[in-house]
RNA sequence: AGGGGUAUAGCCAAACGGUAAGGCAACGGCCUCUGACGCCGUCAUCUCUUGGUUCGAAUCCAGGUACCCCUGCCA
């Protein structure tokens, strides 16, 4: 466990009050939990809060987690998806050691059962259509009607269910039924489809089916042949738990789990689901599942969001049963949490203006020694070059200061972030008015420390780079994707709150030499300004390009 | 409207009949060669609401109110 990790406090939950007492109780010798994503789309920073309780769960408690394919319906499912939300669980830290499982593995097994209710006089084979399904199961409030072939014989119910197996009858032809309880007030008891019929290869059992199990068919049994102690999920699935233990209760299943439901993750100036994360890939919007700006684990990954901070943003927010928004504000703040204890700091000038040192010998080059973190040397410094040509950021400098600022203006001083301190003598600018350059002197005694010479403490300190040393590069600045906490609120069309700077591209920002060397997998901290990580897709050999993960905590702009 | 849930600070969230943890944010102050980091302090006489039980209630009881989920051959 890392710091951050540790620095997140490990609060009580009602998950953990359950295991506590089914451990004390010896309801249970120990726990087995699951994650069960279908590989029909990527995962995103919900699927991860499920990943770490899941996962965490079993971790705390010493007993295991599976990686569970929830794989029944072949006509969304592809292979590339599971392998990419295996890529994404191993990213985030967990591993599910000899426990990858898939629903589909159970297939056979699930049959059985179903020709078991069969002959329990507990399923029948349907022969009315989707829609005459949907207007017999009756409304909220008005109890459904049975349909004519629920009183089929046993006989012709074994028949005809084997014969949907042989691929007999063509999709949507008939499905298998559960003969519960067409007035049950939960709609999800009257008389549930336990199979449908569909023609199409699966990315895990390739063609040997045409029918399936739906999830609720499925689930609860996979988890008893799994021996899920726990089967954690999100509250939509609530209603769905009477039908889960009608199945266990009638079925001849190997063991009890049981379902337990918590909140899902919603999070501020953004949307999670599946359809509006597509719609934005689709219109171009992003440019990909991976784009930096997306919730998404491959976003969030590329954008540099570390695993770590990730989990601990997890622990953080907790969980519960109770709706809840999670403010964006607070991932953000555990990327900074560990990107400052980890990331080595380095300079770059991002909006560029030069700065001519006018005391300064032409062609002298010095090299100073910078720290690459200042609160632990043990990470060592590295060497940055001094010359007579400088750039630094505009943001650095105001010719009309405004009140309180402490950069750079004309006649005023400044230190030189691990150089020197220097006056500004004056402006270059065009014809129309516009700053061409800024002309200054240095002190030759100001190296260390922040006092001049006469003992005054300057104020500021900026960064800078070595015109003749920088290296140049693509810098992406990101920022949420909307301007509204919350896009997905009702009625109106998400797309409508997009943040139109959700990405600022700056091409010809200047960095310090050492960046040339910069990896992929290093998160840097661009000094005053943020963390910053080589984007893994569209980096050329020469052509570095930055993506700025988030930015740093600034009091005095939001002032 | 039938069924199932949930209400504790700006946002999360603990508490299990014994006198409202913690985190994030916010606000003061200190520190600082990053307006970063760090450090110190402040931040619910009160738990959606109205009654009741009790020596004692966020916790128990009764009645309201608000919001969420359920009418896929999706999961």
């Amino acid at each position: 466990m890392t710091s951050i990790e540790q620095a997140a406090p490990v609060t009580n939950n009602f998950l953990r009050t359950i295991i506590d007492e089914d451990l004390k109780s010896g309801k249970h010798a120990g726990i087995v939990t699951r994650f069960p994503p279908e590989p029909n789309g990527y995962l995103h920073i919900g699927h991860a809060k499920s990943i770490c309780i899941n996962f965490g769960l079993a971790r705390d408690f010493g007993g295991r987690c599976h990686l569970r394919f929830d794989d029944t319906n072949p006509a969304k499912e592809e292979q590339e998806y599971i392998d990419s939300i295996k890529e994404n669980v191993r990213w985030l830290g967990f591993d599910w050691g000899e426990h990858l499982h898939y629903a589909s593995d159970n297939f056979e097994q699930l049959y059985c059962w179903a020709v078991y209710l069969i002959k329990q006089g507990k399923a029948y084979v349907e022969d009315l259509n989707a829609e005459q399904i949907r207007a017999y199961r009756g409304t909220l409030t008005e109890a459904g009607t049975e349909s004519p072939y629920r009183t089929r014989s046993v006989e012709e119910n074994l028949d005809l269910f084997g014969r949907m197996r042989a691929g007999e009858f063509p999709d949507g032809s008939r499905v298998l039924r559960a003969k519960i309880d067409m007035a049950a007030p939960n709609i999800n008891l009257r008389d549930p489809v336990l199979y449908r019929i569909i023609h199409a290869p699966h990315p895990h059992v390739g063609d040997a089916w045409k029918i399936y199990p739906m999830y609720d068919f499925a689930h609860g049994q996979t988890d008893a042949i799994e021996e899920i102690t726990h089967s954690i999920c999100t509250l939509e699935f609530e209603s769905h738990k009477p039908l889960y233990e009608w199945f266990l209760d009638n079925l001849p299943v190997p063991a009890r789990p049981r379902q337990y439901e918590f909140a899902r993750l919603n999070l501020t100036y953004t949307v999670m689901s599946k359809r509006k994360l597509q719609e934005l890939v689709q219109l171009g919007i992003v440019s990909g599942w991976d784009d930096p700006r997306m919730p998404t684990l491959v976003g969030i990954r590329r954008r540099g969001y570390t695993p770590d901070a990730v989990r601990a943003f997890c622990e953080m927010i907790g969980v519960g049963r109770s709706d809840s928004w999670i403010d964006v504000a607070i991932l953000e703040e555990c990327v900074r949490a560990d990107l400052n204890d980890s990331a080595p700091r380095a300079m770059a000038v991002l909006r560029p203006i030069k700065l001519v040192i006018d005391n300064y010998p032409a062609g002298q080059t010095e090299e100073f020694q910078a720290s690459n973190h200042p609160q632990k040397p043990e990470m060592g410094s590295r060497s940055i070059n001094f010359s007579r040509e400088l750039w630094i950021d505009s943001d650095d400098f105001m010719e009309v200061p405004s009140k309180g600022f402490h950069r750079l203006t004309v006649g005023g001083e400044v230190k030189l972030r691990c150089g020197y301190i220097i006056t500004c003598t004056g402006v270059v600018k065009d014809s129309e008015g516009a700053i061409l350059e800024l002309h200054g002197d240095y002190d030759p005694a100001s190296r260390e420390g922040i006092h001049t010479a006469d003992g005054r403490k300057v104020k500021g300190v900026i960064h800078w780079v070595s015109a003749v040393h920088a290296i140049t590069a693509e810098v992406r600045l990101f920022d949420r994707l909307f301007s509204d906490p919350n896009p997905d609120r009702g009625g109106a069309d998400y797309k409508q709150f997009l943040n139109p700077n959700s990405v600022e591209t700056l091409s010809d920002c200047k960095l310090e030499a050492s960046l040339a060397g910069a990896e992929t997998e290093t998160r840097y901290q661009f000094e005053r300004q943020g963390y910053f990580r080589l984007d893994p897709k569209d980096t050329r050999p020469g052509t570095p390009v930055f993506n700025r993960i988030v930015t740093l905590r600034d009091v005095w702009t939001k002032k």
